[in-house]
DNA sequence: ACTTGGTTAAACTATATGGTTGAATCCGAG
DNA sequence: CTCGGATTCAACCATATAGTTTAACCAAGT
């Protein structure tokens, strides 16, 4: 009885054809067919698409901001050594989900209702979030002088963009950039170093402590 | 006789559409009263689907491409000078032709062939497409030791990703940045400062002449 | 042995949608 | 005035697809 893991099966391949092909555009039968099911129990376990999208986006989402590791932004004793974590762990993140990171993307494009509700709920939860911890951390960084009096949400914001914008353009990348192409993950892990590098010099005061 | 015009609506029309609902969300009914003629017209212009969304992608990867001022690039004095006005023209493409964006970004998600056969064709076409210009001039600053030495793949790719992402994640952007919510054009306009601001202060040698 | 829940297969329905057709209208050019 | 392209409208066709139903199978637990 693999109700658990035909359910998971469901959920993996069902996100990998709506991020692949869009909400509207992946197909039931294709997602049955992906998890290596009957058409039947997409409809056992998601009576509608609906349904089974809403789950699946919900789900990515979730993971998208479970795969922060708090503890280690908490922990994390310089604000050089804080970005370093950061970009490190948005990197791996959209590396490990690309899918989920795509789902959320493209819900981010189509502007629908659903992003917001999340946005909504997750801003409500409290100060928590990573965004806002690193968000936090900058200011903390410019009262201390240890970096530039910057715009902290247009610095987050440019942070954030260098790390998971290569995998939203993946296949501009590869046809602008041929080295990354025949060896992705060398490409990403040189990313991470490259984005610290030029953020953390844009960003540190000219004469730090 | 609106022969122009008509074709012209329909193109506008179902540029938005396509943006927002993707090319298998988009209606071809949606798209006719949108563009407020009848769907018969459709078909008169346009005999399928398939035809529509290729006319209508290639017509944004060409507004996309034409939007650069390359005499703007060429005549730049100074590396600082270039960085400040291909940001500019980058950021300001986004917010004029932000469904073109969205539509070539669909693609990158999706991964499908359309988009490689553009950038090939773009390739194949010379080196004088806007971000070859740039690239060269980054590592011409790099030789001449007005900057560091960084990957200019890399830079070019983080400043890229500086300038679209906030129109890709517009709804999280607004959320997360109330300001930009309330006034778009003016976070707009910040924006292109504050990727200047530390995109150059990433790159320039610390000594730089 | 019987029940129950997961599973399959295939046929089926209802509807949405892409695409077609044909007749009628409008309008400017020759 | 007439011809032909642009345009409309409404009905229509064919198909793809979401979702349903039914009968059957099987394995585990009771």
């Amino acid at each position: 009885m693999s109700s658990a893991s035909t359910k998971q099966q469901i959920f993996d391949a069902a996100l990998v054809l709506f991020a692949r092909h869009g909400r509207a555009g992946a197909r039931m039968q294709q997602i049955a067919d992906a998890a290596q099911i009957n058409k039947s129990m997409l409809h056992y376990y998601f009576s509608t698409k609906a349904d089974l999208y809403d789950a699946v986006f919900a789900h990515a989402m979730e993971r998208f901001m479970a795969s922060f590791d708090r503890q280690a932004l908490h922990e994390a004793d310089s604000f050089s050594e804080l970005l370093r974590r950061f970009i490190s762990g948005y990197v791996a993140f959209c590396a490990s989900h690309t899918d989920a990171m795509r789902l959320i993307v493209s819900e981010n494009l189509r502007g629908g209702p659903l992003l917001g509700q999340h946005l909504k709920r997750m801003a409500d939860a409290g100060t928590d979030t990573p965004p806002q911890i690193f968000r936090a951390a900058i200011e903390s960084a410019i009262a201390s002088g240890e970096i530039r009096p910057v715009d902290p949400d247009h610095a987050l914001l440019t942070i954030i963009a260098g790390c998971i914008f290569p995998f939203i353009a993946r296949p501009t990348v590869e046809q602008m950039h041929p080295a990354s192409a025949s060896d992705w993950d060398a490409f990403v892990e040189t990313r991470k170093e490259q984005v610290f590098d030029v953020v953390h010099r844009g960003l540190v005061a000219p004469n730090a402590p």
